[in-house]
DNA sequence: CCAGACGTTGTT
DNA sequence: GTCTGG
DNA sequence: CCAGACGTTGTT
DNA sequence: GTCTGG
């Protein structure tokens, strides 16, 4: 699955890659866990906007934002079924930028935590859904989640799911075109991953430094 | 038709 | 809003 | 995903 | 053990 990833690239670069006029002061993080806000990238008009957005989608229709720590993966398979996602993925996909994400291995009752990031450290995307939701009183939220699909052989090796990844060439059939087209782009992405072992300091959400991307030194 | 829910993952 | 269950 | 909490009632 | 919060 996807339950914790990490964004670092500066605003300039996001904007270049994502090709988007706006882009709000961020900061890197390098440990973003459910709840927790970081940006997406959304058609607009012609065009594509960065917001920041809540992880976790919460529908229109939802009573409070609790929804939403249960709603951070959405599975390929499922997108068409679930009365939650089907409207979201008709018309309101988006874009997760991200330098890489994380995955523990249980072992027995260990678990080992592992960063995957593609090669050269570039800024990659996520498939997601977004949604706007309105509070009774206050600001609308916006929200998202990341899809996810079976595990690269690679990935495998350490755990059976994965987020979906698109390549640059494909973000704007994944903004904009029909959902039969969209659907086409939820596979497992397979080129230049690579998995390293980390420190269990990423368990802690509390620890957001560039550490935790240190490889574990050999014992 | 209306009422009621609306979610994923891993682990043993 | 949209899907499932009755 | 992991960490951390895990409870009710009445009152201001 | 299981749920909530981040």
């Amino acid at each position: 699955m996807c339950g914790r990833f990490y964004l670092t690239a500066p605003p300039a670069e996001i904007r270049k890659q994502f090709k988007v006029q706006n882009v709000p002061a961020l900061m890197p993080h390098y440990n973003i866990a459910p709840t927790q806000t970081s940006p997406i990238v959304i058609a607009e008009g012609k065009g594509r906007e960065l917001h920041l957005a809540r992880w976790g989608l919460v529908p229109p229709w939802s009573r409070d934002l609790s929804l939403g720590a249960r709603m951070i993966n959405a599975p390929a398979a499922a997108l068409e079924e679930r009365a939650a996602y089907s409207a979201p993925f008709r018309s309101q996909r988006c874009l997760v930028p991200a330098n890489g994400f994380f995955e523990w291995e249980a072992h027995g009752s260990k678990k080992q935590p592992y960063k995957i990031a593609v090669r050269n450290g570039a800024l990659i995307a996520f498939a997601g859904l977004w949604e706007k939701w309105t509070p009774e009183s206050g600001d609308p939220v916006e929200t998202f989640t990341i899809i996810t699909t079976a595990a690269s052989k690679l990935i495998s090796e350490v755990h059976d799911r994965m987020p979906v990844i698109i390549a640059p060439a494909d973000y704007q059939l994944w903004l904009t075109a029909s959902p039969a087209t969209a659907k086409k782009l939820l596979l497992p992405y397979a080129s230049g991953l690579t998995i390293t072992p980390i420190s269990e300091r990423v368990n802690n959400i509390q620890n957001d430094d560039v550490e935790l991307l240190l490889p574990l030194s050999a014992p």
